[in-house]
DNA sequence: ACCACAACTTAGTAGCTACTAACTTCTATG
DNA sequence: CATAGAAGTTAGTAGCTACTAAGTTGTGGT
């Protein structure tokens, strides 16, 4: 079941005197779950790098070593604050990048993250900080998520997602996860994208699909997508 | 006297199922050496990546067992068909990122050598492609290094150096080697650049220093870097 | 022709990352 | 509140890359 070698082997970090693109894929994972005041827990940071669990107990030993991450045995762990230093810098490199890769070389909105994911790890500061001046210095990516600062700084204002809005309301949509090009493209086509209006039109019982009304059209959205898309409800109605 | 430890540790390979960035440096590395019929020494492959020849001597069996080069035992490695075939896919990476980074986003002659040395490894050959179309797919580097063809084909002509030149000459620098930014910096201040005309005015002897007219201006330079700049005699003097 | 020295290789070590298998801890359920 | 099963950890293995130290090979100079 577990699928062959996923890592072809090694290769040295990329950025002077600094951490390897693993540790640095284990503190943006935990940051990314850790936006919760518990911890990440071992399986799940497993599970979002697909790699197996006893791979991770390893490397937070490492990072704890270095101090970037706090480890609860048999609890989880949890980001110092350097450790989310690094990881708020390597999540504006991604999505720099992306927001780069999609305006100036005509990438593909769904396909972005994953190249994105590699040269996050190899783009030198300079590089990423001229590519923020080439476009402005944007404070969203592509998919609508927000660009912290090179101070750290980031939005991390909690979204409603589709999947929590009532029936009948109407919202704007925000963000959307960028980890699946297949679920990026399925959004594209129904025309769900930042700035986007969608409508709650119905939904199912039991966490059933949701209906949704966009530019006009009904489509059915099933909870695991819903809940993936960040929207702002509309005051009215 | 050796230098702390070079690499801070380990990182998977970067494209689908491919080599290691470390792997593909020792091809160019060999590629770059084994110009002349003359297999590359372990020793010159050890100094050109700045590492110990016990690490290539090791290195050389994973690339003999992989089929990309060719090791005569105690004499060096040359590449094989499918090894020069990533080296030259590896420099055509190379020089079209060196050439995007320069035209596209501001950054100086004499310093992107390194940043392309990073993102050679992690770039798609989606991206490198895109970047290609978007300049125009140019022929040349900003270092006037030819850029291999996406089937392999190079312009491998050799050329003439500055130290072949005899005194009285006029030549037309067609590019130079991009290993070293001082010494970029150094030949741009002297006005050397692909394209420039310079004139070999005198020569001292023994190896001794060339006196070259640029730009109307007199500078002595050492056969070092003399022999790094490529030039194309013109026909009168 | 020999030998000293340079060039190269082998052996052993180490760090990083990931794996499997086996064991420990935690917790929720009966 | 005892315990089964989930969650997590440790132990042992493996591949990659690099290192040092020590041994081998090859060759140019006398």
């Amino acid at each position: 079941m577990t699928a062959a070698r996923r890592t072809p082997p090694t290769a040295p970090a990329s950025r002077a005197g600094e951490l390897t693109g693993q540790a640095e894929d284990y503190l943006k994972a935990i940051y990314e779950m850790g936006q919760g005041g518990e911890p990440a827990a071992t399986n799940a940071i497993a599970a979002l790098l697909g790699i197996a669990p006893a791979s991770v107990s390893g490397m937070l030993q490492r990072l704890s070593r270095l101090g970037l991450v706090q480890v609860e045995r048999y609890r989880g762990a949890r980001l110092t604050h350097t450790g989310r230093g690094v990881a708020l810098q390597l999540i504006r490199r991604h999505r720099i990048i992306e927001s780069y890769l999609v305006t100036r070389l005509g990438f593909d909105w769904a396909m972005v993250d994953e190249e994105a994911e590699r040269l996050e790890h190899a783009a030198s500061t300079e590089l990423v900080e001229r590519m923020a001046a080439a476009l402005g210095h944007p404070t969203e990516d592509p998919h609508g998520a927000p660009i912290p600062t090179s101070d750290g700084l980031v939005d991390e204002r909690r979204l409603q997602s589709i999947a929590d809005l009532a029936v009948g309301q109407t919202a704007r949509v925000v963000r959307m996860s960028d980890r699946d090009s297949e679920f990026l493209r399925y959004l594209a086509a129904m025309g769900v994208r930042p700035g986007a209006t969608v409508k709650v039109a119905a939904r199912a019982p039991f966490d059933g699909p949701v209906t949704l009304t966009v530019r006009g059209k009904a489509h059915q959205v099933g909870v695991a997508a819903a809940g993936r898309v960040y929207v702002e409800a509309r005051a009215g109605k």
